[in-house]
DNA sequence: GTTTTGACTAGGT
DNA sequence: CACCTAGCCAAAA
């Protein structure tokens, strides 16, 4: 819970944005806090994670906000804290159908180019010189 | 009160 | 390509 209203309004900016993110898809905390209207606190998107009710009676809570969808953008899940919470958000993530790989480095990533929201948020613009890119879809905005 | 941390990023060396 | 830095700002210490 933040303590001043202030950052309340943000995290329930940050919740609101990320629950609009596909089913399957996945997104970087940079663009959930552009789309929440905050562009410059990628940051404080991940506070708003750490901090989400796991009390399934709250308005916002880990069963209603898809957290497991956003990702850092270089397109794999961030490490944190709680090790657990990374494999947990691994597995909810295959469970959607994202194909989240391991690395040697226990890095888990995610192929943004086949499963990222929106196309800018693309960490590298590769392949477009040979045109085998997929091409976006398009968004509102 | 002040200081440190951190589920981030874009840019620079 | 691998590091480093500066912004960022709520929480926790």
């Amino acid at each position: 819970m933040p303590r001043s209203d202030e950052a309340q309004a943000f995290f329930v900016a940050v919740y609101e944005a990320i629950q609009e993110v596909p089913y399957g898809k996945v997104t970087s905390y940079g663009h959930i806090a552009k789309l929440a209207g905050y562009p410059t606190r990628p940051r404080q998107v991940g506070v708003a994670l750490k901090h989400l009710p796991d009390d399934q009676s709250a308005k916002f809570n880990n069963s209603n906000v898809p957290w497991q969808r956003v990702i850092n953008a270089q397109g794999v899940i961030s490490q944190r804290e709680i090790t657990s919470g990374m494999t947990r958000q691994a597995d909810v993530l295959r469970d959607e159908g994202v194909a989240v790989d391991t690395d040697r480095q226990g890095q888990m990533s995610v192929d943004f180019k086949e499963f990222g929201w929106f196309p800018r948020v693309l960490p590298s613009r590769e392949g477009e010189d040979d045109g085998d890119e997929d091409e976006e879809e398009e968004d509102d905005e």
